[in-house]
DNA sequence: GGGGCGCTTTGATCGAAATCAACCGTGCAA
DNA sequence: TTGCACGGTTGATTTCGATCAAAGCGCCCC
């Protein structure tokens, strides 16, 4: 199996989840709360929801891609890392991102919880069968996909050719707005992350992101009331360092 | 238009392709030859066959995106500057290969032919059509895309992580394997970017390249007749430059 | 032939970020 | 309460690759 020995499927915590399950639609966490359930039947009857503590693998690189997951709380990360440990991560899901869409035969990277996280899983195939009954849905996934393929480019071109300072203003400043376009925006923005998954992201060392958080501060550009507590003060500035300006 | 002053239709030259189209499936440069005339008629009859000089931009990001190309003959970059001109390389497209597929509304970074390349072009619109007429083909498109992100995330974990002489090992592998693949192996393999793109290619500058092709040549791993012909002479050692030993 | 241009190579030096090394604060378990 | 593990910060030093500089080598055009 590739979810961890403490996920629970149909976990009896109740509540409403950050984002509602967009496949199946689910609003609350054990109840199954499709929106059109004639034509999802077969789906979300065998939707399972999961939930993970913090820092637990979702799946491994390299195992059989059996399930596809949609994330409807918390925050998982996707990495994959070399023989000698060195790490990338590739990005930081929210709620509402699917997990393991894209993958073929075999999943081709890690998946792991960032913080407590919930999940909708599907199997598959049912979950194919599913996409070929919903055009529209489909379609909607192959946008989903081509964003995922921008975003990839983007951290590309920020591994490839940016300065550390820009990197580290780079990665505030999207995942500012990617929580602010889910209705997710903290103020302060709560970062579930630690340096070391920052440094991993941003192809940093942890040194260097301190001394850049520490910089920041020092400028008035940002504002850390804990590590993990950062409060944007000066977009503008935060948004030409990102760029190379300053 | 996206395609330059220079590029011309229904191009009058004949001779063989390095890949037939795999849409319209034409062998020919300017002969319509599809697979199966009766479902592809009102895609086929619509293909332009294009062909550009080297260095040429094919489309330039922002552009709205009217075309899909299918690349026939040559090589094709995909890149992004930044404003101050440090530009990243996503990647080197071989025969067969779509350009801006993934596109939505507007092309999402700059495509510029290598060499001298042949594709053949599709409005949007019509190849949307198509798709729709044939899920056969969509599906095999949904999987091209998936392998693009595998590729772009391998890709942002050398950059993030890789040191000089593993990324310029990587991509030489990477090229030659892509090559092999597509039964456009030569030998000694012949490389049609300059020190220039493949610096932007691995996040380097042309002189730390320069070095490494130095540094592999007096080794013996590699042979180079001139700057742009490449003989692999210990693929096993080069594999494992490419992953951190030695 | 010669001169200039674009690309590559090679050498010397520099600098941004990595590495090495303490040290601090917090939470947890003995 | 102590001790220790973990994450974060900060300082000293090193290093890898960037930058600066110069020269070599086709190649094309005059």
């Amino acid at each position: 199996m590739t979810t961890s020995a403490s996920s629970r499927d149909h976990c009896s915590r109740r509540g409403d989840l950050a984002a509602p399950c967009s496949v199946c639609g689910a609003k609350e966490f054990n109840i199954c709360q499709p929106l059109d359930p004639a034509r999802q039947a077969s789906l979300y009857a065998r939707a399972v929801r999961l939930h993970w503590a913090r820092r637990e693998p979702v799946f491994a690189a390299g195992q059989p891609a059996r399930h596809v997951y949609n994330l409807t709380e918390g925050m998982v990360a996707l990495s994959r890392s070399l023989a000698d440990g060195r790490r990338q991560i590739f990005g930081f899901l929210l709620p509402g991102d699917f997990i393991g869409l894209e993958a073929g035969d075999a999943y081709g990277c890690d998946a792991e919880t960032l913080s407590d996280a919930k999940a909708c899983r599907f199997d598959r195939a049912t979950f194919d069968a599913f996409l070929r009954d919903n055009p529209d849905v489909a379609l909607g996934l192959v946008r989903a996909a081509s964003s995922d393929l921008a975003q990839a480019r983007q951290h590309e071109l920020l591994l490839g050719r940016k300065t550390a300072v820009e990197r580290v203003a780079s990665f505030l400043l999207d995942l500012r707005n990617r929580a602010g376009e889910r209705h997710l925006r903290t103020q302060p923005l709560s970062l579930p992350m630690t340096r070391s998954e920052i440094a991993d992201y941003t192809g940093l060392t942890i040194e260097t992101v301190s001394r850049i958080f520490g910089r920041l501060k020092s400028q008035g550009t940002i504002d850390l009331a804990d590590a993990t507590a950062v409060r944007v003060l000066d977009e503008a500035r935060l948004k030409r360092l990102s760029e190379g300006a300053d």
